[in-house]
DNA sequence: GAATGCCGTTCGACAATGTCGTACGCCGGT
DNA sequence: ACCGGCGTACGACATTGTCGAACGGCATTC
């Protein structure tokens, strides 16, 4: 039997389980107790009703609508009355917030709250922001910060255009990191690669969904120091970005600009799907300057 | 001793201690299993270590920079031992991230990212996203929306103002109720009596700090609909506010402006100090408008 | 209208689990 | 060189979280 998790016979039965199988895949320095079977000595692991809560504050934040208590259950393989003591607590606390009439349950505004101070402590973003709005004062389009998570980009920062279009604010976003700019530019730069090839979807004719053409382009990215997505999420839509790099000269995060390809792209043969070579020069010249704020040595 | 905690001798030692002594006083159906002393028979109650987990992120949210182990615990009155478990757990879970060299713990972007999720939940603001616009079109000024959460104002929503000066995204921040339209407007609709008397810090010389005359003012919002905060809380800020309601009335939020009390108020006398009518009947129209989407009985 | 199925909720016993205290290695200040 | 403080590791104890079964309400079905 598990050393740890010799009761929580349910919990192993379903592959998704919360039970200690679950964790031991993704974190590759753990012990894996589990394939070995049984009796693992004992260690320091995670405390795992705070890697059940976790799971499940994930699960209420992906599904965008209200779960219930059996719904939850299933999905981690785990027995209602556990599911609901851990419910009680997060409710409790304000993490998830209950609907008084479906028993129903979804994220509560304490957790975000306490999320959004996430930006504060951000230095990425409080060193950025000056930067960000002069960027799109200058190009006269939408500016995002990213950061790399998971093999998905992190929106910390989001300047809208600069005319009176109504646009939603995209801070706290996920998005693809081999279909966008800012993802490009992150991969190429990142020490470790975080490319997940099987990840690679699909989203217009022009997204690029091969592992080895991608590999090529992120080269590319990182010799010449900028990427681009041209109609590669959106159809009809462009973006640029440049990689942010902190004082030992490792790239924290990305900084772009994205909007309709009529304005970002030039206009005849060859130049059509190319961005503008002054809008690049903005951005380029926007990753320096906060670059420079986080004490990166100027190249 | 504590039924529950009878171990922890030093987290009771604390004021701030999160042993079971700290929520009993937050929760009002909770038993108070700490004023009788002791053996109280056995309560389905909230799970200790997520609890603590809460605790610690609240704790890292509030303190808008790094802490370390030790700070935490002392802060919680509990063993450094027991912070670094809850600790590595929830930096496993991405909820809280370490700095490799100073070895400090700030919120993880994982909780960032979660929070924000919320965002998409909250019908309110879903609701919302349209008609804010056009107020801040109507209006030019900047528009919030926000929603009651512990006695002050969770901004859910916050459009800029539609010129091309930078301003700081304020989502997810709290404002002080007393001094704020918005919160002036969801004290006063708020079915449980939500003003924290020993909560009313003075911004300015015109913030009310003054218990009974708040409660008269809230009273008076209350009769006529809406409220408004003239330099309370800003010197030379002015807000207007009125409340949205669901379709069983109560009031769900309240949405508003702010802006600079030239544009905001009258020019002349007694109007000086006073905000202009067409911006008011702005503000109630957006207001009436998200509510008539929500289903609220137009009246 | 009764029956059925599903849901959220409650409860109590078991033992696995989280907690606690002590001890270690390290760094910076004195 | 000493000391204080930090983040970290480990092991024993019994408290605590977990589990499964049972309860009552609600909507749908036959």
């Amino acid at each position: 039997m598990d050393g740890r998790n010799g009761r929580a016979a349910g919990a192993d039965r379903t592959p998704e389980g919360v039970g200690r199988a679950a964790w031991s895949k993704v974190d590759p320095a753990s012990f894996d107790n589990v394939e070995r079977g049984c009796t693992v000595i004992r260690m320091p692991g995670p405390i795992q009703s705070i890697e059940r809560a976790a799971a499940i504050l994930r699960l209420l934040a992906s599904g965008a609508r209200k779960m219930g208590v059996a719904e939850l259950a299933t999905a981690l393989g785990l027995p209602k009355g556990t599911v609901r003591g851990i419910l009680r607590t997060l409710q409790h606390v304000g993490f998830v917030e209950q609907s008084q009439d479906t028993g129903k349950y979804q994220l509560g505004a304490a957790l975000f709250h306490i999320g959004s101070s996430y930006l504060d402590v951000n230095e990425l973003r409080t060193r950025a922001l000056n930067w960000s709005d002069s960027l799109a004062a200058r190009s006269k389009e939408s500016v995002r910060i990213g950061t790399l998570h998971e093999g998905q980009v992190l929106v910390v920062h989001h300047v809208f255009r600069p005319d009176n279009s109504s646009q939603v604010l995209e801070v706290g976003a996920l998005l693809p990191a081999h279909a966008s700019a800012l993802g490009k530019v992150l991969l190429a730069n990142d020490p470790l690669d975080q490319l997940d090839d099987a990840g690679l979807v699909g989203f217009t004719p022009a997204t690029c969904t091969d592992p080895e053409r991608l590999r090529e382009m992120l080269a590319e990215v990182r010799a010449r120091g900028w990427a681009s997505d041209v109609e590669e999420m959106v159809e009809g839509e462009v973006s640029v970005a440049a990689p942010i790099r902190d004082r030992r000269g490792v790239t924290v995060g990305a900084i772009g600009i994205s909007g309709p390809i009529e304005r970002l792209c030039g206009m005849t043969g060859e130049d059509a799907r190319t961005p503008r070579v002054e809008l690049v020069s903005y951005v380029r010249e926007a990753a320096r300057a906060i670059s420079r704020d986080l004490g990166a040595i100027p190249w």
